[in-house]
DNA sequence: CAGGATCCCGCAGGATACTG
DNA sequence: CAGTATCCTGCGGGATCCTG
């Protein structure tokens, strides 16, 4: 239990990851990715409400961090596929299980939600 | 695989899950509250960096969303407890999953930026 | 089609001061 | 001690227009 790392420390790196995790489209978008390569466009379709600049900005994030793999294909009109390293995908556990919590309980926050509005 | 939800809609509940998740002090509370009540002043020790401000209104959202519970002793000083509820600890599992990869592949991540932004 | 470049607004969130 | 109240700023992030 004892790690060897804090991650509450302020220093620590793997709050750095945490702080990528805390990233509202981030977990969206390695999940949109989970079953194979995407592009561009598809993944602005696939994920909701994501505007281009925060998909190229997340896309780059991921990118640099090893977690995504980007090529570029050298056709007209341009074709730029997305796919998962092996690093990306072995954050899908981790986060399906996260994500799977969510759907579990959303029912339960949403009540709790309203009956915490309700009394305040 | 196919889930009922999608959390990828814009309008899903369990999305409103993953935006709270998506918080960057949310993980670091329910952690710090992992092995038992909590008084005010420590969760703001042992999360470094965090804000009363912010330490408030997360403790707040979390009570809202009923994963935390707030109990006021009536006393002087004033005493107040923060714990997970059952739903709150039910998060643990998949955030330790997610802590534990943070820290395993830290390392990797810290490099790969390294090699990144050398190239850039 | 895949993005870069800009403009701009809202609000997350820090610092500080005050209170029961 | 455990907050609330207020002020203020940075920048997250959307909308829009442009290019190879």
């Amino acid at each position: 239990m004892t790690q060897p790392w804090d991650p509450y420390a302020r220093g620590c790196p793997s709050r750095v990851v945490l702080d990528r995790i805390g990233d509202r489209w981030t977990v969206l978008l390695v999940g949109a990715l989970a079953d194979g390569p995407r592009r561009f466009g598809e993944l602005a379709r696939d994920v909701d409400g994501i505007s281009q600049k925060m998909l190229t900005q997340t896309l780059r994030s991921l990118e640099r961090d090893g977690l995504v793999r980007r090529t570029v294909h050298a056709v007209v009109p341009p074709r730029v596929d997305y796919e998962l390293t092996d690093a990306g995908r072995s954050l899908l556990g981790p986060l399906s299980a996260l994500t799977a919590w969510a759907v579990d309980h959303m029912d339960d926050i949403v009540v709790a939600r309203e009956q915490f509005d309700a009394v305040t």
